[in-house]
DNA sequence: TCTATATTTCAGTAATTTCTGAAAATGCAG
DNA sequence: CTGCATTTTCAGAAATTACTGAAATATAGA
C-alpha cells in the first residue's frame, strides 16, 4: 500500500467499518481513497496506492457506482476513466441515505406490512402481529420525517440541526401564542 | 423450522438484513423471534422455532446481550433463563443507535479528528486533511444533533418527527416576531 | 457436599465471501 | 475495419466467518 501514513490510516479505518457495514473491505477502502484524494483517480492509481488486484477495484469501483458515490470524468487525450467522491459531504451523507432506504427500508416495511394484512391463524400470529405493526409505525414515522426534512435545503437543515432539542421550546411558544393548553 | 408462515417469513427476513447490517443472519433470526413472541423464550424454545444449534443459540444470545437488547428473566421452579425483547419499540431503536454510534461513530470520530491534528508532510495530505475535516464536522453535528434530541420525551420526540421540515416554518415566525433579518 | 440441569467454550468443519489472474469484451484512434 | 489500450467477467483459490458437537464449566437444589 503506497499512502502517506496520515491517509493510510484513514482508508485502514474505512476498510474496517465498511465491513462493518455490510459494504466490504476493499469497498471501503476505496471510496477513503477517493474521498480524500485532491484529483479524480483512475483504477490504476488505486491498484497502487491501495495494493489489490485491478479486477477487484475493478468491481469495487461498480460497487460505488451502484451506490450512486462516486462521478466519473476523463482526462484530455487520456482514455481512462477518473473516479471521484462528490466534493459536499452533505451530499455524499444524503445519497447514501437513500439508498439504504431503497435498498434495505423499503423492503422491510413491504415485508412488515403483508404480515400485517394476513390473516391471523392462532392467537400467537396475532400478537406477532401487533408487534409487526409497532415496529411498521416506528419505522414509517422516522422515514417520513427523513423524507421531509430532505426537501429543506443544506443550510436550513444544518440551521436546524445545530438548534437540537432547543426547537421543542419554540413549540411551547407557539402553543402559548396560539392559546392551544 | 417450525414457526407459523406469517413469523416464519419475518424472522428469515429480519436474518438477511442482519446480514447486511454486519450483525449476522442467525443473531437477526433469534431477535426477530423474541421481538414476536408472546412470552419470553429459553435457549431450548428458540432452538426448536429456528432449527439451529444449541451453542449457535447461546453465541447469538451473548451478542445480543452485549448489544443490551434483550431483557433476561426467571420462570419459578425453572432454573432456565428466559430472553424477551423490550415491548417499547421506541426504547429498542434507542438502545441500537446509542450502542452503534459507540461502537461506529464514536471511534470513527477519534480517528478523524488524530489525523486532524497531525502534521501534513505533503500538499496530498493537507488537502486529505481538509477533507477529513469536512467528514468529521458533519458526524460531529449528527451526533450531537442526536444526543440532544435523545434527550426528550419519547412523546415529544414523536411529536416533533411527525412536523418534519413543518417545524422551519415556526423558525420563520419566532425570527419576524424577534425582528432578526 | 453431590447430582442433575443448564450454559458456555472451543476446536474442527462447513459455508460464505472476497480476491485473483487469465480470458473475454469493449471501444477509441488510426 | 484493425489494433491496441482499457475495462469487465468469471472460475477457481484464498481468506474469513459461521456453525456444530462434544467437552468443560457453572449453578440450583437436595
Amino acid at each position: 500500500m503506497e499512502l502517506p501514513p496520515l491517509i493510510q490510516t484513514f482508508v485502514l479505518h474505512f476498510g474496517e467499518m465498511g465491513s462493518r457495514w455490510g459494504i466490504n473491505r476493499t469497498v471501503g477502502q476505496i471510496y477513503a481513497a477517493l474521498f480524500v484524494a485532491d484529483r479524480p483517480l483512475n483504477a490504476d492509481d488505486l491498484v497502487l496506492k491501495l495494493g489489490m488486484s485491478r479486477s477487484n477495484v475493478s468491481m469495487g469501483l461498480k460497487e460505488l457506482e451502484s451506490w450512486r458515490l462516486v462521478r466519473l470524468s476523463h482526462l484530455p487525450g487520456d482514455r481512462r476513466e477518473y473516479f471521484s467522491a462528490p466534493e459536499d459531504v452533505w451530499q455524499i451523507f444524503m445519497t447514501l441515505a437513500d439508498e439504504r432506504l431503497r435498498r434495505e427500508v423499503e423492503p422491510t416495511l413491504t415485508t412488515l406490512r403483508d404480515a400485517i394484512l394476513a390473516t391471523p391463524i392462532s392467537a400467537e400470529e396475532q400478537h406477532a402481529q401487533i408487534r409487526m405493526r409497532q415496529m411498521h409505525d416506528l419505522i414509517d414515522l422516522l422515514t417520513t420525517w427523513f423524507a421531509d426534512v430532505r426537501k429543506l435545503s443544506p443550510g436550513t437543515l444544518q440551521q436546524l440541526l445545530k438548534m437540537g432539542g432547543a426547537v421543542v421550546r419554540l413549540l411551547e411558544m407557539k402553543d402559548k401564542v396560539v392559546g392551544r393548553k
